[in-house]
DNA sequence: CGATCGATGATTGCATACAGTATTCTGCAT
DNA sequence: ATGCAGAATACTGTATGCAATCATCGATCG
């Protein structure tokens, strides 16, 4: 049948893309970048004569952007950027390290030679990345890192629900990721390494004892600066 | 100053109740119990007559479900109950075992005695939802207990993610509710020992026993039924 | 008789308009 | 000068209207 040549197989084919997901990406991105600064009022008018668009894909991201922990939804009151706690970013940490410590291990059980090789490509971009001294870039090779990870533990529940704590943490977590760059993709080799070995156990461990140092770095690192910069303390 | 008596202190006043919300809870209800099946097509308008209200918070309440994982939105087609697969179920109790083992970990360093009260008391409300054989009340009571549990924790995040989780476990396993209803109240007392105890290691040991005997005796129903009832099988 | 194409109805996506509420500013009394 | 009262303003919450898109059904052609 030369009539149907053109489609192969790729999903579902180009749905018109929904204006509200083109404002939700911006203004995550905006939140990430810091043009919109924790405790921020998101007025939506002004958003939406920003985006161009009008105020309805505007209020339907902010649902989004509330569930997903981005921004804080008073009634009556609008949209304002989240402040995270000191408290908070520890707890997301440590609920992190427990998903991504699951993730690890199942990935390790899954995980083929193609996914294996994937990883050490991303990992390649990591150090690249490191040694160019691009905090922005590091940052985000280490989330795809990790994604993938989580992609291939073949866990759906999970490769949903660790991206909600990590982009998150990632926001958080930018200003110390310079300093722990190099031991962090050291360790990162070794959980890669027990990932093609298809060794659950120690693959479980070493990313276990990454996400340690990751938290005990960071909090170190917060314990120095108390309030100082990076992380806002509480809201009114 | 008698001119302010009736507020107290109890947070932030009462603000005017979004309808939103209201809608968003109706329609949680309405999934749950049943009213809506999965991979029915919810239509605005429909639902906007139904609960009297206009399409616009109808819109925003969906928004909310989909992120919650309740229904599925596809672009220009609108939204539809989601239609959970037996292996979504299997993560989905997997990553439930993962984080309430961690909270009940948490929960034996943080309860107090007074902590402790209430949960027996849910303890009791469930064993007399038992005793009258009311699946629906049975599935609740447990719902509400390891609800508590989670916030015993004193980790916010464990306790924002854990609902997401747990409150589409709760529909998923309605059917087997009653049958595991006796052994489970058993371990539900065990472990609210060990957290009354403050014994971390402990309860985490017999919430991880408790969650996979949960799991196996699910995936047992499940095996037997294939297909038959209770649980669709994929979307087209 | 089956399949393809076109028309029709239904439904979503987006924009605009209106009403209710919180905040802010101004003026006044203390 | 300061504190309070009241009005004006700005913004959110909700409702409605319109255009674009998708699904369904019927007619036409092979």
């Amino acid at each position: 049948m030369p009539d149907t040549p053109a489609v192969t197989a790729r999903g579902p084919i180009a749905r018109p893309a929904p204006l509200r997901q083109a404002v939700y990406d911006a203004l995550t991105e905006l939140i990430i970048n810091g043009s919109l600064k924790p405790g921020q009022h998101l007025v939506e008018a002004e958003l939406a004569e920003e985006l161009g668009v009008s105020r309805q894909p505007i209020r339907e991201a902010l649902q989004r952007l509330h569930t997903a922990g981005w921004v804080d939804l008073r009634p009556s009151q609008g949209a304002f950027v989240h402040s995270p706690t000191t408290e908070e970013c520890s707890q997301l940490l440590s609920v992190r390290a427990l998903l991504e410590t699951r993730s690890a291990r199942d990935a390790a059980r899954h995980a083929t030679p193609l996914d294996v090789a994937r990883l050490w490509e991303l990992q390649r971009a990591g150090v690249t990345a490191l040694a160019a001294g691009d905090a922005r870039a590091i940052v985000e090779a280490n989330a795809d890192l990790h994604g993938h990870i989580t992609l291939l533990s073949r866990n759906a529940v999970l490769a949903e629900l660790i991206p909600q704590v990590d982009r998150r943490v990632r926001w958080y977590y930018m200003p110390i990721a310079r300093p722990r760059g190099q031991d962090a993709w050291n360790e990162h080799a070794l959980i890669i390494e027990a990932i093609a070995d298809g060794d659950p156990d120690l693959a479980e461990e070493l990313m276990r004892r990454h996400t340690r140092n990751t938290t005990d770095f960071y909090c170190q690192q917060i314990a120095a600066v108390t309030g100082s910069a990076g992380l806002p303390v509480d809201l009114p």
